[in-house]
DNA sequence: CTTAGGTGTTAATGTTTGGTTAATGTATTA
DNA sequence: TAATACATTAACCAAACATTAACACCTAAG
């Protein structure tokens, strides 16, 4: 199925009711966080890259609008759903208003939950995916082949390269000359943003660079406390 | 108002309502184009490009499931939402099955409608919008890219910015030929006002001005007791 | 079952960068 | 002309980054 590796975070104080739906989106195949409340929920959304929220409206210390419009502050693509009690015209105005994407009354019905999920997902991810199809790159004198993980030298022996080093590299090469903002890897490739993988992406970019050595026009540069930029020097017409 | 310009197909068989429903769209400043049955529905969808479907289910000739399938298949990126007089939860199911993006049982509240529509064609058109703030300033003979904290002057390698020397710059740019308040710059940028803060300023003023040196008609000039003037002089045409 | 190879994380160590503070001097204003 | 604001250079420290090595884990071949 193609739920797997989607990511929801779902934010409920209501703790024997989270679990269950917890439970319940795992059968289907979702990778599931549960947070039990406001707080915890906006700590969790920073730490990781989910492809969905589920917020509970009613929850002490941060209710689930002024959540959501934490969540949109720092992204404004990933959808939202609320789940309420009420449903009370003033409450669904002022959920759409916080950037929901759709909304549900509690008691609902869990095959409408999931067609709600799956619509939602499946629409966004086709807006995104349209471009996401695009598997081979030249980047200076090389030539990447991300499917099949191969890094290609003029003539030699093709480079073989590990799911992560792949991952970078192709992110690397879409923010061409631009800013790839460390962030953004660590969130989409390592789906965490912390000390350590910060420190493990260090690594990968020293791996990087020695095998982009071979063409010396093409170099990662750090941009200190953002991230990093693949620049292609003396290019030639394309 | 934003919403000029958005065209929305309405396919509604009961006339009456669909007539009652575009004005209220209308007076919202919609572009309506209302078509009485599927079949028409099709036809019109077909001959036009509309920012948002709005669908009635039960109609004569060809429901409004079907239509949105036909609409699915002609186009996977359009916005879908259902109209219903049932709240029964196979019609929900099958509705998005079928592409939906929303649902709404009747009778609705107009102003509920209003917010969904709203909600939705505003997330799909910022999917493609990419925020654009902006990080690239002229000022004298130099170009400044505050994304990549890079200050160039013409033709010479570029100067790498710290990134505090980067928003100060950018920010005496934004008043250029104007004060910028000493204070205003510590609060934002130092996110504190002190002495010692006001001492750090300082110091970035300096290597400024040694980097602006480049350019004899750029000149970061002192206040007293208020703050900072950037000034160009000699402004040819821009 | 054992082990070699591949993959990724953590550790250890050194380098670079950025920012504050200090030291010293100059300009402005009351 | 004294007090305050500004100017400039240099010294210093902490954080971010770079690189290599060690380690843990899994998988597939022997």
């Amino acid at each position: 199925m193609e739920n797997v590796n989607k990511k929801i975070l779902l934010v409920e104080d209501d703790l024997n009711f989270g679990a269950v739906l917890k439970d319940y989106l795992m059968l289907n195949d979702f990778d599931v966080t549960l947070a039990k409340n406001g707080m915890e929920g906006f700590e969790k959304f920073k730490k990781d890259s989910y492809d969905l929220c589920i917020l509970d409206v009613m929850m002490p210390y941060k209710d689930g609008y002024t959540l959501a419009k934490e969540i949109r502050e720092k992204n404004n693509e990933v959808p939202i759903i609320f789940l309420t009690a009420k449903s009370m015209k003033e409450d669904v105005l002022k959920g759409y208003k916080a950037g929901a994407d759709d909304y549900l009354n509690k008691p609902f019905d869990s095959e409408v939950l999931l067609m709600k999920i799956k619509a939602i997902i499946q629409r966004k991810s086709s807006d995104t995916k349209a471009e996401q199809v695009q598997f081979e790159f030249n980047i200076g004198k090389f030539h990447l082949n991300s499917k099949l993980r191969f890094l290609t030298f003029s003539t030699e022996e093709p480079i073989k390269l590990s799911p992560k080093e792949n991952e970078l590299l192709k992110m690397l090469i879409l923010h061409e000359n631009d800013l790839m903002p460390r962030e953004l890897a660590l969130t989409k490739i390592w789906r965490d943003d912390n000390y350590f993988t910060s420190r493990s992406m260090d690594v990968y970019i020293a791996k990087l660079r020695k095998y982009l050595k071979l063409d010396e026009d093409v170099e990662i540069l750090n941009i200190h406390g953002e991230g990093f930029r693949l620049v292609v020097k003396n290019k030639t017409a394309e």
